[in-house]
DNA sequence: TGTACATCAGTGAACGCGCGTTCACTGATGTAC
DNA sequence: TGTACATCAGTGAACGCGCGTTCACTGATGTAC
């Protein structure tokens, strides 16, 4: 009866969704984004999410098999998005004139889309993750493709502006990103005193001077 | 009938605990402790919980009125223990001859103490945080202190070694925690190929080197 | 040192409610001729 | 274009179970004399 929307095993081809299920099914995603966000996985009941999107705790289930498999396909769909709003930012950065690598990489760092339920549910999946070698796997596959493009901008970047690394980029990616969510978990609890990327903005020229160098030629 | 551990409001005067009262709670909070950081909050119940320590669950609701009050004790418990450890590492590394503040520093932060167990309650309760005000009230405090705990020993170490800071040492220090925050959750994830405190004791002696002058004087 | 009584600490059965899930059903949409 | 039928999409009442919490109780410990 379910038709779960994400698959591990290829080559289990399905009848396309209709038009009508597609939007079903957006509107309870949309529905769960807010309502995890507020109350959390366990918080939020599946009867609230129905009801802020307008159906019946049937259609839920018609749609998705459990109250765990919306989450996996929330998280799912969340982190393609994110994924494509980077892949559309694609390094016109560079191009500005009189700015050093410092500067342009701390833009690309702090130019990542943030959004407090978008936050909070990706917080969530990875305290589960850190229990789960399964869900593990699959928030360490999504974070890989996210670190890879800032990996691929970085060396761009840093070979246009004439320079080096001294470490390997994907060890830099690691650290900012790393950075980036030390910092913005801070600033979600202390929201008055920091902003998200406020501690990113700080620390990535610093890091970034201190591992790349002239290129020689 | 439950006996509060914590409360807010000072001059509530109360009967010292027996001795078999404080060792009740101390097992009853041990098996919070392994329940909680296996199964997280909601996953852990308090059958589960009393089963672990030994109690039926009469006792348990003798000793704590609630469930997450029973977490907010653990809390501060672990909290207040983590802190004590820390106070006790109280800089004897700067005595050790040769070294440079980037290594000083870099080893006062690998040795902050990690356990898997507090690891995961202190992430579940950060993400309550930013949802709760007073949760994120408590933390905020915890945090200010074991940040002032390493305020004061970076700023004697630096000091000791003829350097000084470019940027105020509580700003240091807010990046080098956002930074293990960072680097240990990485490693959560991806236990096989990082260990808790690899990116901070990477990343940290750039980070010192890049903030500290020769002290002119 | 023994007795009577009060308080303490913990027992364990019972309660009740919220919530995830199921299922028999109905109206809407699509298809064949 | 109309009719008959099958499939689709969603309804909403009901189920049942796990879990947090309560409460009347009992045995152990402390106290007064």
């Amino acid at each position: 009866m379910a038709q779960p929307v994400q698959t591990d095993e290829a080559s289990v081809t399905r009848p396309p969704l209709s038009r009508k299920r597609r939007q079903t099914q957006a509107k309870l995603l949309d529905a769960a984004l807010d309502a995890f966000a507020e109350r959390g996985f366990h918080g939020a009941s599946v009867e609230e999410i129905c009801e802020r999107a307008g159906f019946s705790r049937g259609a839920f289930y018609s749609n998705y098999s459990s109250k765990t498999e919306l989450f996996i396909a929330l998280y799912h769909r969340a982190a393609a998005a994110t994924l494509q709003s980077l892949n559309e930012h694609t390094t016109p950065e560079s191009h500005a004139p009189g700015r050093d690598v410092s500067e342009i990489v701390s833009d690309m760092m702090t130019n990542i889309p943030h959004d407090r339920r978008w936050y909070l549910i990706n917080a969530e999946f990875a305290l589960h993750a850190v229990r789960n070698p399964a869900a593990a796997a699959t928030l360490a596959a999504a974070r890989r493709k996210a670190r890879a493009n800032f990996s691929s901008r970085i060396t761009r970047v840093v070979a246009q502006m004439g320079r080096k690394l001294t470490v390997p980029v994907d060890d830099v990616v690691r650290w900012l990103f790393a950075l980036n969510e030390g910092g913005v978990s801070q600033a979600y609890l202390e929201p008055n005193l920091l902003q998200p990327h406020d501690l990113t903005r700080q620390v990535t020229p610093f890091l970034l001077s201190a591992v790349t160098v002239p290129l020689e030629d």
